[in-house]
DNA sequence: CTACCGATCGCCT
DNA sequence: GGCGATCGGTAGC
C-alpha cells in the first residue's frame, strides 16, 4: 500500500479501503465499513485545528490516528491529507479468529469486528499505535476488491453532518456494524 | 429487529 | 460542567 495512496482527499481514500485487507500482527481482514471525516467537517475532530489528541490527524499521511471514544474504547483511523481521515468502522474476521473471539469474549463472527471499539479490540488496538506508520509491523495493508457493491451512505453516531453521505460499506454485508442508512426523503 | 440506559474520561466551553 | 466518530445489557414489538 504505497504512501500516496493516503496523501488524497479522505472520503476518495475511505472508498477505496472497503474491501482492502487490514492485519496487525497476522489478525484481522478484509475491510467493510468506513467513514471520512476532513477539516471542513464539522463532525470531525480536526475541525477546531490541531489539538493534543487530534495531533495524528495533522501528521504525515499513512500513519495511524488511535483516539479514546467515550472514555472507554479505541477507535483507529488511517490519516490522509492534513487534518483528514478514515475511520475503521468493521471488517471481516477471516484472519486468526480465535485470537479475536479471545479478546473479545465471544465467538459470533458477526459480532468480532462491527464497530470501530469491536474492531480495535479483536485486532489489539490501542494509543500504542496512535501516531506509527501503516506500511510496517504490527500493519498490514493490502489491496482487495470488495465483496460486493460498495454503497455510500450518512454517518453513524453523530449529532452534525448527519446527512454528509461519507460512510462507505459492503451492502449487504453480514460484517457491518450496522445495515445502510436510507436518506430520509422529502417529508418526513 | 429497534430503543433506551449506564459506564467512564479526555477535551472543550 | 457537558458532551461525545461506543458498547453491552435489558426491555419491548
Amino acid at each position: 500500500m504505497p504512501a500516496a495512496f493516503f496523501a488524497r482527499p479522505a472520503v476518495q481514500v475511505a472508498r477505496d479501503l472497503v474491501g482492502c485487507v487490514l492485519r496487525v500482527d497476522g489478525v484481522g481482514g478484509p475491510i467493510v465499513e468506513t467513514e471520512a471525516y476532513d477539516r471542513t467537517d464539522p463532525a470531525s475532530h480536526s475541525f477546531a485545528g490541531p489539538t493534543r489528541r487530534n495531533a495524528s490527524m495533522f501528521g504525515p499521511a499513512g500513519h495511524a490516528y488511535v483516539y479514546r471514544s467515550y472514555g472507554l474504547h479505541w477507535c483507529l483511523n488511517l490519516v490522509c491529507e492534513p487534518g483528514s481521515a478514515v475511520l475503521l468502522r468493521a471488517l471481516e474476521p477471516r484472519y486468526d479468529p480465535a485470537t479475536m473471539a479471545a479478546r473479545r469474549g465471544l465467538d459470533d463472527p458477526r459480532r468480532l469486528c462491527a464497530g470501530p471499539g469491536r474492531l480495535c479490540q479483536a485486532l489489539g488496538v490501542t494509543d500504542a499505535q496512535d501516531g506509527v506508520p501503516l506500511d510496517r509491523a504490527p500493519f498490514h495493508l493490502a489491496f482487495g476488491a470488495p465483496d460486493g457493491t460498495v454503497v455510500a451512505c450518512g454517518r453513524i453516531g453523530l449529532t452534525r453532518a448527519v446527512e454528509t453521505p461519507w460512510r462507505f460499506l459492503v451492502a449487504g454485508s453480514r460484517f457491518v456494524s450496522r445495515p445502510v442508512r436510507p436518506r430520509p426523503r422529502q417529508g418526513d
